[in-house]
RNA sequence: UGGGGCGUGGCCAAGUGGUAAGGCACCAGUUUUUGGUACUGGCAUUCGGGGGUUCGAAUCCCUCCGCCCCAG
């Protein structure tokens, strides 16, 4: 949609200072503004208080501030269903799945879009630090669906990583008016505004659960899981660990193994429940120069095998030369080409094309 | 029960008379909207037990215990 048009946004208020800044910048801009907080999560686990009564208040505090309206979605029956069913059943079948993006996919730029549309919205906002274009911006008249999506310009912060499954038709409904920011700048802004939230820590953990241990969450969860060999390159058992599932590859943690160097998780079989470890950071299995990547999408065009690409195997990963393989495969498949060794991929993590600042797209990795 | 070797924090391991390196693990913190990685800090009043020599020992002596190897 192009943004002459859009007057009513709908910004989704985590309780953040990023959020905070972005309800109020495009306030500023001149939008209709109304600020939603989405309650996701609300179960408390062993040890751990679930902030989101703290997060609303925030959230709603700052809307106070800004003299804007203020509602809540309650998600929490879908974003159980999508989200942490997804992430469970990911880590049960042996992989690492990446939940964040589930919920960037399924809930905010799914059902917060269609129920902030259904609600008289233009669009909605987020505080992400990435940016959308429009192809042809210039002339207003581009065609629905024609918004990309550029990488944050703070690169220290960039999270387009985690927004590559989203529609680019659900991208020509959203705003992401701090992806031109510097992350410093953003915070200096909420303090000359006074923000409620302006010296707020930065939220870490899984999106809207909190900082939990996956191990711990998924133990409160599944419970305890049976215990399990952990297996060095000599086929030797040198310790026992307490559930396959809770590792993951290039893992060091964890493993309660001691005596000499550092044991790395450079794989695992569900089926035996065994994990296997290795003390030498050159083991061929902890490095990769291709990825077969499957549930592939492409936010505009799918990516060409005439040409160089970039990619990124995980969250804040300098990024990679590479090329997709064209030709022949499953047609949901893809295989991607790096120019160098990439260290740990993981089954279950996602990895991101891009063509310079624009998000290609991608998929998961096999 | 002949010969040789060894026993230092959970593990690996320096240190052979001068008052316990280092690494791994673990714990805490930092970085980080997943997992993981990385970084910083903490972590043996004590060196298998007991005696002794010495101003002073994990380091020398005696003895006991426990392992390992070769012989049997």
């Amino acid at each position: 949609m192009p943004l002459k048009v859009i007057k009513k946004v709908y910004v989704g208020m985590s309780g953040g200072v990023d959020s905070s800044v972005t309800a109020a910048l495009l306030q500023q801009q001149g939008y209709a503004v109304t600020g939603v907080y989405m309650k996701n999560w609300s179960q408390d686990l062993p040890g751990f208080t679930c902030p989101w009564k703290e997060d609303y208040q925030d959230a709603k505090r700052v809307a106070v501030q800004l003299g804007i309206a203020f509602k809540m979605y309650d998600f929490e029956a879908e974003y159980r269903q999508r989200v942490v069913d997804y992430m469970v059943a990911g880590y049960q079948a042996g992989i690492t799945p990446n939940p964040d993006i589930m919920c960037n996919q399924e809930v905010k730029f799914k059902l917060f879009l269609q129920a902030a549309l259904d609600d008289g919205a233009d669009a909605i906002a987020t505080g992400h630090y990435a940016r959308i274009v429009y192809d042809g911006a210039d002339s207003l008249a581009g065609s629905a669906g024609s918004a990309s999506l550029l990488a944050g310009l703070d690169p220290n912060k960039d999270q387009s990583y985690f927004l590559y499954r989203v529609t680019a038709q659900a991208l020509s409904h959203s705003l992401m008016p701090i992806g031109d920011l510097q992350k410093p700048a953003v915070r200096a802004l909420a303090k000359k505004l006074g923000l409620a939230t302006a010296e707020k820590k930065d939220s870490q953990g899984i999106c809207f659960v909190g900082k939990v241990g996956i191990k711990d969450f998924l133990l409160a969860e599944l419970g305890p899981q049976t215990p399990g060999p952990i297996v060095d390159p000599a086929g030797k058992t040198i310790g026992e660990h307490d559930g396959a599932l809770f590792y993951t590859i290039g893992q060091r943690h964890g493993l309660d193994v001691g005596g000499g160097l550092p044991y790395y998780v450079v794989g695992k079989d569900m089926a035996k429940n065994e994990v296997y470890v290795t003390t030498d950071l050159q083991d061929g299995r902890l490095w990769r120069r291709d990825v077969r990547l499957t549930s592939l999408h492409w936010i505009n065009q799918p990516p060409t095998a005439d040409r160089p690409y970039q990619v990124r195997t995980r969250y804040r990963a300098p990024l990679i030369g590479c090329h997709v393989r064209g030709g022949a495969g499953p047609a949901d498949q893809l295989t991607v080409l790096l120019d160098d060794d990439v260290r740990a991929i993981t089954p279950g993590q996602s990895a991101v094309l891009y063509d310079g600042p624009r998000v290609v797209g991608g998929g998961i990795v096999i």
